[in-house]
DNA sequence: CACAGGGATTGATCCGAATCAAGGCGGTTT
DNA sequence: AAACCGCCTTGATTCGGATCAATCCCTGTG
């Protein structure tokens, strides 16, 4: 299989006076924003507010646990993987986080970052300052809205991957999640690249590494999907929604 | 044992003008405006967001599955269990909630509670329509702050249990989170009630009842804790720490 | 090309916790 | 009191997934 190149999404949003806001199109913050009806006054706020970060390459760390906190960040293009190190020196990843998606949200709560967030591959961020952007949130009903919303919505994640499901379920749960988020900005939904390594996902859902290579091989015999190294197709995809719905409640 | 009415705080905050607000001195939301210096304007919003709602029995819902969203609660007194059921028909503890936390955070996001909350004692609440605090919010920047708080700090403890560990450790995390939670509100940390079933412990940390009872019993023959029914007093906290520590990060 | 190295796969075995199956309280009803 | 019921405990067995141990297979390198 011939591998495209990985999504990426970093169009920009003009102002009306012409000047690039370098934002992109495909981040919550601004679709908020825009569907805000954002005056110039905003808009300039908004253009002070966020910096382009990237390319970072794969290895490369957005922040580590115990940085300052005082930004968040849109990720424009690459994945990029949130994870802690236990005291016995073992892994665990929180998340993936893909175009569109936003990073650093549970450090919120607290002066530091509580987690490590790298480069899967090549990523390009827009940061924007958390102080400025409560500001802004402030003024812009739609933004402290999204904002809301965001947090809310990582809540009900991460109490998803909590149950007691079966490796199975999990790794089903893993896939269509995983081909929903690429969907919902405009990727195939079927036929995708997983851009992180068997032990990441392991880690990501409390499996072995050898767990993950047995269930993907089973998948592929039952005639549920094609794996080929990181290239995954969805062939029999209502299975695998009928194995994930208990999880991902749907 | 003799059981001790269970913790229950139910001061209130009196404007300037001698109001009362029935406002719980617990709450979150009522230290942040408080801190803000909050002007008379502000405070007479305040009186109108603000429902008493109470008491529930226990087994009484404070909201259900399904349910339209409109308001957040904090909880006065008492403890509420917030749940789902999977298809399956088995039920998922999300969390418990004490006095001075509040519950339906994951609820911001989407038209309808997304899971149950039940209450298991005698229950006090504040309701607060969301959408009103949301609008107060963005003139009380510190209130936002703490909403933004909470809602951050929901996504780390989410993400706390997910993690692979043993029947112990989580049995452990449990109980000096417990612990913990009820000591920032001023109640013995060290000898306390257990305000649920051991069934709902068990769905909570993803193990069977059979496991937490014998978890329990052998934790007491160790001389890590003393517990009888529902009582429980922590003896040996420091190695109940030790084995909290890498789950609850501390 | 041979080689090395890291990720991925596969097989054999082991272990922790679930499940199955009885009992044992405590509290309530009759 | 006796019967009953929900909750909890205890013991025997089973099972899913971890762990241990090779081996394979790409990819990059001298």
């Amino acid at each position: 299989m011939n591998q495209p190149a990985f999504p990426r999404s970093d169009a920009h949003i003009i102002a009306d006076d012409g000047d690039q806001l370098h934002f992109c199109s495909t981040c919550a913050f601004s679709q908020a924003c825009l569907s805000e009806g954002m005056d110039k006054r905003a808009l300039n706020d908004l253009h002070v507010l966020v910096e382009h970060v990237g390319p970072l390459h794969a290895g490369e760390h957005v922040f580590r646990e115990g940085d300052r906190f005082e930004a968040l960040a849109a990720v424009r293009a690459g994945t990029v993987k949130t994870y802690v190190i236990d005291p016995d020196g073992r892994e665990h990843v929180l998340g993936f986080h893909l175009p569109g998606e936003v990073i650093g949200l549970s450090a919120i709560d607290g002066e530091h970052y509580p987690c490590n967030a790298v480069a899967l591959d090549t990523v390009m961020l827009c940061r924007f300052s958390f102080p400025k952007m409560a500001v802004l949130a402030a003024k812009l009903p739609g933004l402290q809205r999204q904002l809301f919303r965001l947090l809310s919505r990582d809540i009900g994640r991460a109490a998803l991957l909590a149950g007691d499901w079966s490796a199975d379920r999990r790794m089903a749960a893993f896939l269509i999640a995983f081909s929903q988020r690429l969907a919902a900005r405009g990727f195939s939904a079927n036929r995708f690249q997983l851009t992180m390594a068997r032990t990441d996902i392991a880690n990501y859902l409390r499996l072995a590494p050898e767990t993950v290579s047995r269930v993907l091989r089973r998948f592929q015999q039952d005639g549920l999907l094609v794996v080929d190294r990181r290239e995954v197709e969805l062939v029999g995809r209502e299975q695998l929604e009928e194995l994930a719905g208990p999880v991902l409640r749907q």
